[in-house]
Order: C-alpha cells, then sequence, then structure tokens
DNA sequence: TATGAATGAGCGTTCATTCAT
DNA sequence: CATGAATGAACGCTCATTCAT
C-alpha cells in the first residue's frame, strides 16, 4: 500500500475515533508508520489531508453506487438501486460513513471538495427528473426530493450505529419503501 | 440579561460562524462582554461550556415544539403540528439548528447531554405508536420511522441554508407531504 | 479570634500541607472562614501575608524560647536552656517548623523580615561570647558557631517529620551533646 | 552541550535566582536557547524538570564526594575527607546548594527523587557505624548523627552565601573540627 | 525521498487583586 | 468594616509545521 494511502487510512479511522482537533499530525504518522515529513510532503496541511480524505471517500462511493448502474432500467428500478447500493455501502463502511457524516458540514471542508460531493447526485437528479416527467415522481423541487431521500438513508445508518442489533435487512427494505413513499406522486 | 446568557449567545455564534476549535474562549469572553475568569466561574471548562449550549437549546426546541400540542387531535393532525412547528423553529432559528446539525455528534457532546435530546422525541415516538394500532402508520420499527422523518426535517433546513431564496412556504408544505407520505400506510 | 488570626493560621496550615503557589488566596479565605476582600484589606497582597506569618512565627518563636531565660546561670546552663526550648517548641509545632525551615530562604521572605529573625541570635550571640572570654567555647567565628548549633538543632526536627516513632526525650538529650561537644573548647 | 544539558543549565539558574514559580517555562527556553516544545520532549513537566535536576544535583554531589575515598582509611580520616569535599563542593556550586538546600523539602520533589539523594547518605552511615563498633564515635542513634553532621555542613554554606567575606580555608577547618568534636565520643 | 527533532505561536485555564454592594 | 463576583494578565502546555540530515 503506498505510503500516501497509509496515512489517508490511519488518519481516517482516527478522526473519526477521536475527533480532528483530538488527533495531532505525529498521531497520524506513528499509526500511518511514516515520519511527518512524509506527511507534510504528500499533503500541504492537516486541513488538505482532511479534503483529501473527505473527497477520495466520496469518490469511492461514487464508484460504488453507480457501478454496473442500469441506465435503461425504470425510474423505480434505477431508485432502488442507488439508493439500496448506498445504503449497503456505509453499512459495510462505518468509518467512511461516519467521516462523511460528521466532518461534510465542518467548515474545514472547503466548497471545491463539497463539489466533489455533489457529483453524487447528478445521476440521481436525472433520474429524479425523468419520474417527474413520466408524472411517477411528485412535482417537488428536485434538489428538495434528493436532499430528503438521501438524509432519509443516512438515518438508517445512525440508527445501526445507535443499535448494532437492528435487523438489517428488513430494515434496509422498510427503508428503500418509506423513501419511495415519499417521493412517488 | 445575565451574564451566563450573555456568554452562551456570543458562544453560539462564534461556534457556528467558525467552528469550536477555532474560537478561542479569550474571543468568546470579549464578544460575550465579559473576562475570562467569569466565564469559568459559570462553566468549568470549554466543552462543559459546549454541553450547556446544547442542552439548553434542545430544551428550548422542546418547548417550541411541544407548546399548544393538540393532544387529542388526530395522529395525522399531531405529526404536522410537531414537524411543522419543528421546522419553522430551525429556520427561524438558523444558529440553533446549525449548532444542534453539527455538533450533536461531536464527541465533545457527552452522552448525559445527548440524552436530554432524547426526550423530544417521546411524544413523536408516542403518536407514532398511536397511528400504527390505527393502522394508520407502516409496521416499520417505530424509531427508524422517527429518525427517518426527522432528518427528512432537517434536510429542508440545510437545503434553506444552502440556497436562501428557496420558496418556503411552499417547501414546508411539500416537505410535510414527503414526510407524511413515507410513513402513512 | 481575630480575622488576621483566623487568615494567618489558615494560610500557615494550607502553605505548609500545599506549598505556597499551590494555594490560592480563594482557599486561605475559604478555611479562614472570611471573605477575599478582608484579607485584602488586612494584607496589602499574597507576599505580604507570607512576611506577616513569617515574622509573628519568628515573633512567638523568640517569646518561647527566652521566657524565663537565666541571665546569670552558667553558659552551659544557659545553651542548654535556650536550644532545649528552641528544639523543644519545633518539635510541639510542626507547622511552625516547618513554615519557616522551608520559606526562610523563598525570595518572597523580605530582608527586612529576615532581620527580625535574627533577633533571635543576639542572646545567643552574646552566650557565646562570653563562654569564649571564659575560654569555655572555641576560638571560632561566632555566627558560625551559632549557625552550626542552630542548623544543627532543625536537624532533629526533619528527623522526627520524616521518622515520628522516634524515643524524642533522650534524642533531644542527645542532640544537645552533640551541640555542646561540638563548641566547647 | 545537549539540548538536554543546555535547559537543566538554565533552568537551574533561573529556579534560584528567581524562584520556582517566579520562573515561567518561556524564560527557560529562551535562557536554554530553546523552544518551549524541546522541553516538553524531553520533560513532560515543569514538575518532572525541577525533579531532573534535583536528581541529577545528588548524583553529581555523590561523584564528586565519594571519588577517590580512602576505603580503608581511619574513620576519622574518611570522616573528614568526605564532609571535607561535600562542604568544598557546594562552596564552588553555590547554585547547586541553593537548589538542593531550597528545594529538597518542597512537595514538588517527589517522594521518588528523595531517595535517590539518600544514596548519598550510605557510605557515611556505614563509616559511622564502623565507628561507633570501634568506640571512637557516640552512641547516638545513626540517622541523628549522620544528619547533625550534614546539616551542620550546610550551615558553613549559607554563612558563606549571607557573607561572602568569610575567610573559607580556616572556616572550613574550624568546621570539620566541630562536627568531628560533635560525634566522637 | 523519508525522517523526526526542533520550533514557537496560540490555546485553555488559573488566580491575585479590585470594587460595588 | 466585610464580602465575593468579576476581571484579565500570565502561565503551562500542545501541536501544526519546518528543515537539516
Amino acid at each position: 500500500m503506498s505510503k500516501r494511502d497509509q496515512i489517508m487510512d490511519a488518519a481516517l479511522k482516527l478522526f473519526v475515533q477521536q475527533g480532528l482537533q483530538a488527533t495531532p499530525m505525529s498521531q497520524v504518522a506513528r499509526e500511518g508508520k511514516t515520519g511527518m515529513g512524509t506527511i507534510y510532503n504528500l499533503f500541504p496541511s492537516k486541513e488538505a489531508l482532511v479534503n483529501a480524505i473527505y473527497v477520495r471517500l466520496k469518490e469511492e462511493e461514487a464508484i460504488f453506487v453507480f457501478e454496473n448502474f442500469p441506465e435503461s432500467a425504470s425510474v423505480r428500478e434505477r431508485f432502488e438501486f442507488c439508493f439500496g447500493r448506498l445504503t449497503r455501502y456505509f453499512l459495510e463502511n462505518p468509518l467512511e460513513f461516519q467521516f462523511i457524516d460528521r466532518f461534510a458540514l465542518s467548515p474545514v471542508i472547503t466548497e471545491t471538495s463539497r463539489e466533489v460531493g455533489s457529483r453524487l447526485f447528478e445521476p440521481v437528479i436525472q433520474m429524479l427528473a425523468e419520474g417527474q416527467s413520466q408524472r411517477i415522481i411528485k412535482e417537488v423541487p428536485i434538489r428538495q426530493l434528493a436532499y430528503f431521500a438521501m438524509t432519509g438513508c443516512s438515518s438508517l445508518i445512525r440508527l445501526h450505529l445507535a443499535d448494532p442489533e437492528l435487523e438489517l435487512e428488513a430494515a434496509i427494505q422498510a427503508q428503500l419503501g418509506l423513501a419511495w413513499d415519499a417521493i412517488k406522486s
């Protein structure tokens, strides 16, 4: 594994477990099995490291969610595909979820980084638009629909983190039902 | 206004605008028009101040949301009452919303403080349970329904903060529709 | 008991038990059952309080040591009288001993305060001078003799504080023997 | 000279000249020609620095006092050797003397550090025991004798610090005479 | 390129002192 | 006179960042 990845992985774990400011760069170096200098050769600052992790996570998320995306399937099928994938991705990668959930809105994440995150929405937006033109989806501003569905998705993962006993498979199906019923017209 | 309130108000504003760690206690003192010592006479540490603000906001939120709550109205009416109030409260108090939204999951907020926040859910949980026994609400674990609806509510406020142009009155109505359609059976 | 004495007694105890800088004036006020303001009405500063205690202790010490001093007894008898009294005084007043032992050389004690302490030496010096002219005492600079005998006296009390098991009456007699044999010609 | 030594030397001087609490760590850094961080890389806290200095001084003292110690010489000769060396060591190293004299009994010096100091006594204790079995030394508890002689030794150095005019060589000889006459039977 | 010892600005916190009551 | 809430300068300590090796 590259030094770069070692550092990002160590930092991801520590930032989530301890918080951003409670994690000194020296600890990131130790856990990442590198020296301080190496980190600063690869990332100009702590803030840059945080942003690099954010962007990488968003990219991985997008890749996972849209891999084998059935472009020509029905709106309903596409909706369930991508929200199902998203939910599963975060359930299996709790560190990644928590990082995004907790730091996305923090001022350390720059506008530029946040824009990368928006890319993910594009196919969703398009799908919802198509659903609206087919009169399958409610006539509500698309971004409002998208936000609503995606934060609904986060809520399940937070619930799971708070209570790991939860019967997951059923919960995921139920959650997709809630989200779809919310937006379908 | 009491010193205590001056300090909490100044801190709330600064913490949201600049972030927790980017706000030195000396700045809180200056904005709160007190000396550092006064803060530390009232709050044992910075962390305690953050938690005190969190708890106060949660209490104010609960008071606002459940004031004149129509206990004997229909489930649908009660649902719209409290989610409508919650949405309006946060739309009118963006600082309060952002503080809760951003710091609730941070490790500085103690479990004890978080429990205060849960109190707020109780009447909502009860309302949903009643709806389920009347077969108006889906047969999905109640906490899942509650989380889903409440984070859906936050999503509108985040949307509004990102894009203040949004036509609010219509959006609130739409949002209540989304949430209700999600959970009704 | 006067406020002044309450404060000095509380401060004496706390300063010895915790150290000077580890004892806030607020704690002195609390233990002395007064307010902060009262302390500052009676003593202009913390330093002044420390010095006032030092001077009072030195005066009490002198009074105790020279009470009923047998002015016309032999040099040997006077020697044993005053060193015996000094030893006993500090053995019975360990707080007082520790305060003087530990803070006398600290820079908080002013030259002026220290001079008060020297008064105590005068009759001792005079006694030693008389002993020298009678050829009973060694021909060594008198201050050297006096210092030697007095610090020897402290050593027994430190020993007692470190090991309270010590058989005291015998130790005091032995100590007087050591000191006398040291200085006698 | 190592950073560690630079820091300890600067701190020794400042602590003696100004007192412990009157010396900020920032001043130690400045005088020691290092940054604050370097101090805290080498010593976990100010207290640890004080203790490290104490232990180092005690070790240096022991080395100086017992170098070329005539193990097989007479008790009298050994007595004069080590008390003579001790006296000279402190007369030549007044900073070192004052540090030990003033802080040894302060609560910042831990029990652990103090124990290091006691090592120094061992050969002295043994020598006195030997003297007692030869009936040269008084039948008084050995620790009492040792304490008496050693604090007697300090008294000369304090006298010298108070009055640097003192004719030293004669005073040292006189002092050894006082101490020996005190303890010999 | 990789390292980690060195740096010092900046923070949270304390506490001697004041002064309105 | 007695009080103690209010003050803010000053301290111990941390940690992001640099740079000589």
